[in-house]
DNA sequence: GATGAATGAGAATTCATTCAT
DNA sequence: GATGAATGAATTCTCATTCAT
């Protein structure tokens, strides 16, 4: 009748080794074609394996995607935390999170795309590894802003959590153009711009109580003048 | 699916009014499914026409959900205008933006996604008449923060469009997990916060000590009373 | 690019047409594949839409099934009433049900095994118009045997339900091996047998009364009386 | 389809230990999820061996479900022998058959409709050994009815095939409904009632029919003694 | 102006089965 | 003897969109 379809030639590979074919394929063509516009059929065919293959390692197209942008993440962390530890100051640091957010938004708009859009829009988000990683993510400049406070360079009465949704929110509202195809920006001139509008919100008003200074000289000397008059002088 | 040829009663309406029901069914339906999730089958049985019907008035699919949103935002925007003309001073008409913005989230949420999600990504949306209504939208807060500028009260080398940035992608940050489905949040305490948080990093620093000045003052006057009964003079 | 593929030549037909044809295209390709053997893909193809066409009119492919059988029984039960209204007597009439049923698994085995496999046996059977059809169907059976008890052919204290759950279950496992696809059977014959079966189990004893032995005791014995009274003996 | 790699701990059974557990595995999970609805990878995990391994010992999925079916007939009958051998009477022992069979299928339902949805309808199913064992099964009832007519408490002529027919199509036949999974039925009371109905068909008229004709000659020859000795004659 | 029948093209998924190791 | 990676082939179902009437 028919003849015994030819088994195409077989390639064994351990699970590991499979799994990071199929999510390195699977990277790639979310990254050109998105979520929706990526057939799992182009996933399987650059992962050199049957469409069906895929569903041994991951439970569904979903599935794909998290543990894609998941696997991605994590490279990112191992990266950041490596790079933070060279850089000293609250302004510094907390510049070096904004820059190195805009930076990633600048090279990986795809993928970014893919998480902002489909991952962190689920429902099932916040069971997600990929949320966890997030925190991680975010919680590197929580710190930051924190051990600005223990340094004196910050205010006591700081918002934190709002002050990150502010970092994050305003660098990616700043970069939705880029990301729907249009225009660019520069991750370095971004990154300066917002740093300094965060830190003038936060900064201890130091140089800024000019009024203060004049006023404790003033009463310095107000009251060493008394002192003198009476005759009483400092010990 | 499975009634017998329901011989549908046409009803005749105008161009206006047909539109108009199409569009009602369709923010309906995208309301309580998405936009994915929402056949036009289930708007066009809402609406009481055919599927076909849908297609006199509306290019397709994309072009009604741009409709749906557009016509939203106008609505909005109206009432916008109209509440903010009743309120004086930057902080109180920054705050009802931010306010406003948050409620809207609060209480339209599914449309809110549809928004942020399906419209602002598009390749299109610059090209659309939402993306000139959002502008108008924020161009609002622009405004009021340039009359703060003016009006002295806030400093004059802030980042205009920054702080938009800021203020909107904070606001949207902060509400990610309500949109999501989880949790809620109060959108004047919200409000207050944020406000509070993009001021202290605009306002003007000098007269932000208001008891300060004052205080200085009248110890000054009473420390020249001391001095003028002593009959000392300062040097 | 592509050139818009040239769309089919569409026949337009009204609604009921267009059912009845895909019914009758389902009902053969069932016939000759079965439930589970049955690609839409065929059912399409003899009725000339293509699958998604199929899906406007039945919500899927059991809906199909039930649909197909459904409308075989409605047939089937017109012919009923026709044929039963020509029968007298309560074993002619029994004999005819039975009869019946053995000629429709004769001739439609096929049909009869979708219905016995798949239709009674799903969960959701007894929501479905062919369960109702079914009762419509044995109905006639009980009312036969109703009749007969009224007419005192029948025992008064019959097990309606359960006779008629032999006389259907009998029917049924004779015919196993014919519905398997093994050997043949002859209705008429089959039919012959069963009712005799059923009515030797039904019929009043009318000589049989338990009453009838002391009444034939004592006849005797009044005959002996009588003969000793006259004398003379038995040959 | 996530953990990573469980190296398998590999247990060494003897083929009769592990078929077995494949078995036990499988009647299971058949039970549970009936046949099609019964993936081998959930029967195979059961089982604690992969899905590859099965097919050592059997041939394919079909092959394992005759399997399981027969050697649970297999305990089944072994069972009947014994308790029928404490059981005397032909009612006694036909109802004893009966009320197994519907307590098998009252305990074992899913089994049940495994065995006559599946097996029994499948065209191979004669060659099946559980096709002999089901011979062996209903050939205890021919046997006992055998056994009824030479005790001569049965009709000479009953149609032993099928009446055994009657019996096991009206005992499943009335469970239909249990076995969808609808209400419940009383074993018990439902034996007593089929055997009630059987026997009524196939008992002897001993106390009736044939005391019948025996009276009524006698009446008629008394009669004629009594017409002699008056010396009327009939017409 | 409206209807609603029909299209079409895919797209995800499932699993029994095989066989290199 | 067992493993478990990989296959492959089909199959159901969904819907936006078109267009004859």
């Amino acid at each position: 009748m028919n003849s015994p379809t030819p088994r195409r030639q077989v390639f064994r590979l351990s699970r590991e080794q499979r799994v990071a074919e199929i999510m390195s394929a699977a990277r790639e063509v979310f990254r050109e074609k998105g979520y929706e516009d990526a057939p799992l059929s182009d996933i399987a065919e650059r992962a050199k394996v049957v469409e069906g293959s895929i569903y041994r390692y991951f439970e569904n197209k979903r599935d794909l995607l998290v543990k894609v942008i998941e696997d991605w993440y994590e490279g990112m962390l191992a990266d950041y935390d490596l790079q933070l530890a060279g850089i000293r100051g609250t302004r510094n640091r907390l510049r070096f999170m904004i820059w190195r957010h805009l930076s990633t938004i600048h090279e990986e708009p795809a993928l970014c795309n893919l998480m902002f859009q489909h991952l962190r829009t689920g429902g099932d988000y916040s069971h997600t590894a990929v949320h966890e990683l997030n925190r991680e993510y975010t919680r590197r400049t929580l710190d930051i802003i924190k051990e600005g406070i223990e340094a004196g360079e910050l205010r006591e009465d700081v918002p934190l959590r709002l002050v990150r949704d502010m970092i994050y929110g305003c660098t990616e509202h700043r970069t939705w153009a880029y990301l729907r195809g249009e225009g660019d920006f520069d991750p370095d001139a971004t990154a300066d711009m917002i740093v300094d509008l965060v830190l003038s919100g936060l900064e201890r008003r130091k140089p800024q109580q000019p009024a203060t200074p004049d006023l404790a000289e003033r009463l310095e000397r107000a009251v060493a003048r008394l002192e003198t008059m009476t005759g009483s002088a400092a010990p």
